[in-house]
DNA sequence: TTGAAAGCGCTACCAA
DNA sequence: TTGGTAGCGCTTTCAA
């Protein structure tokens, strides 16, 4: 029974001796409560100290029905974007108070038996920064009530989100282009199912097209550098009159394995061919790659997703809500000027 | 009181009623007591599942004293190392069923408030995968009577730990410079006192200078591509009489910052001075910088450290235990040959 | 201003 | 093979 081998725990009920006073003072006393009085309040604060005492949260929970709790669904964190992500979410979430369950992190899809042992922690909420796979995890928390929020994918179903105007990044990267002289773009996508990738593809597509470029070809990314690799590889060896003069890619980690197999196959970047990206992650940004990308404001996207999940915990009966931020084009050295 | 809009959630009572059995025998039979009869267990099995039934895992902790719950500390996953450390860790520990509290991640200390926090969630053990920043949050849980494991870090006191041979690997790296016919080697260490990078500092300094090599010059990395950057203009700054002709950097996000700086100074990387790494991320081994470098088992590692911390959890009174796992050195286009 | 008591959901001990 | 009972540590009425 008693399995941690050292000196039992300080409890609310050993201090509650100790200062000779009810358990309830105690509890009472050491949120501040005003009724009880400053003298009491102060001595049981200082032999709290004393003694090292922690509150057992786990124990709270079962009596307040807050476990504190939030689960997290991680994407794949080899791209650095949902590396950026995972920072900003733990740095936010400590000055908040709030603590984070790992749900998962990666590129596969998420258990059920994950979910579900998940909810028996009595998760208060759940935040899922993943272009993908997680519709199922989504459901369900959903379906046992638990208040779901997305950073950078915009939900099917039953949760609220936020993400940057996907599309409109998409037509910037657009307007960069064509007004830079580039006229005949190839673009490369998520192949997947990811709304953020295919509202990025359509906003470039609709703007570049409308203002009379044509789109000479598009190939699947896979999300990875070596889909953009790959990629690359085949837009280089097109023949040079039907070589598009333009690329873009929808997400930056794309964009450096297009410029890495554009280079080896022996053409510059932009002289020869642009690239842009989007995401705008510090790595497509250091002077080896230096690509013209659309920054996601990854700061005030944490923020407004924890205010959602924060709000529907306090209120479940608010209705789901989509946050659109607005992103910013950052013109770099791999698309050509004027 | 009733937090939940939603109908209260089946508990174990409730499936005693339905089942005309006691709360007890619900709980033998669920988890597959043999004393429970086979007809019983079935059926209450089978009630379980129709009802949707999610055992209360923080009700659990209460009575059993585990709370099946791990603390988890991130290097910073700007660089790709601890990203892939997380996802081996969150993949291993899935398959172990076991569950991950994000303590703190990225490269910042960590605040005493955030570990104690965490504490109250009365983790059964705690996993730190971080170079640097950690000895005050590994003390509490030590004096907490939470077991600690680190992984890629010597821990100074109170721990476990698993690593890989870095002086070993740093002694590789020398070996593999000086057979190519290196003589004059610069070393990019972190600055720190992570023990890891001075440990692979030392072992390929020793070896190298053994064999009659020299160090020319060491510089501070801080363990970010653009301490390496600074490092590599540097280098590329000497006089080419003066300059050595190879760099050993103590991770590979250093060592793609030395060879970025080298190329944009006008030096050809291997030509003019080869250039080596550690930690073999897939960033640095793409065609683009194809760097040599010294490859840490992180599948192994991460295996091993959830053994030390499992084992730990179930008998707290086992020693600390300090593992050290065999590396692989991992020729590539970065460093001349013979 | 404080205390007593009930109960959160589950486990584990002791009986039967 | 099963049931009853007593907690685990904390919060929260209801009384005093």
């Amino acid at each position: 029974m008693e399995l941690r081998s050292s000196r039992p725990r300080t409890t609310i009920v050993t201090l509650s001796q100790q200062a000779g006073v009810s358990a309830s003072t105690v509890s009472r006393a050491l949120k501040g409560d005003p009724r009880i009085s400053l003298s009491v309040r102060e001595r049981i604060a200082r032999l709290a100290v004393d003694a090292g005492y922690m509150p057992n949260a786990l124990a709270r929970t079962l009596s307040s029905g807050r476990s504190g709790l939030l689960g997290l669904v991680l994407g794949p964190s080899s791209n650095p974007f949902y590396a950026m992500l995972l920072e900003e979410v733990v740095a936010q979430s400590a000055e908040r108070g709030l603590r984070f369950l790992i749900l998962h992190a990666g590129s596969g899809p998420i258990e059920d038996r994950t979910t579900e042992a998940l909810l028996q922690y009595q998760m208060d909420g759940c935040l899922i920064t993943s272009a993908d796979m997680s519709s199922r995890a989504a459901e369900i928390c959903a379906a046992n009530g638990v208040p779901v929020v997305m950073i950078n994918r915009v939900p099917r179903l039953h949760a609220s989100s936020v993400s940057c105007d996907n599309a409109e990044g998409g037509a910037s990267i657009a307007q960069h282009l064509l007004e830079s002289g580039h006229r005949r773009a190839a673009v490369i996508h998520t192949g997947g199912a990811s709304s953020n990738g295919i509202d990025r593809e359509r906003g470039f597509i609709e703007r570049f097209v409308t203002a009379g470029g044509c789109i000479t070809s598009t190939f699947d990314g896979r999300s990875v550098y070596e889909g953009g690799h790959a990629a690359g590889y085949e837009i280089a060896a097109m023949a040079p009159e039907r070589r598009p003069d333009c690329v873009f890619a929808v997400s930056d980690v794309i964009a450096m394995g297009v410029v890495d197999a554009l280079r080896k196959a022996g053409l510059t970047v932009p002289t020869d061919i642009s690239v842009a990206g989007f995401d705008s992650i510090p790595e497509a940004a250091r002077a080896a790659y230096d690509i013209t990308s659309f920054e996601q404001p990854i700061v005030a996207m944490v923020r407004r997703g924890l205010d959602l999940l924060v709000d529907r915990i306090a209120e479940p009966a608010l209705p789901d809500e989509a946050i659109i931020l607005r992103g910013r084009l950052i013109p770099r050295g791999s698309t050509r000027r004027g």
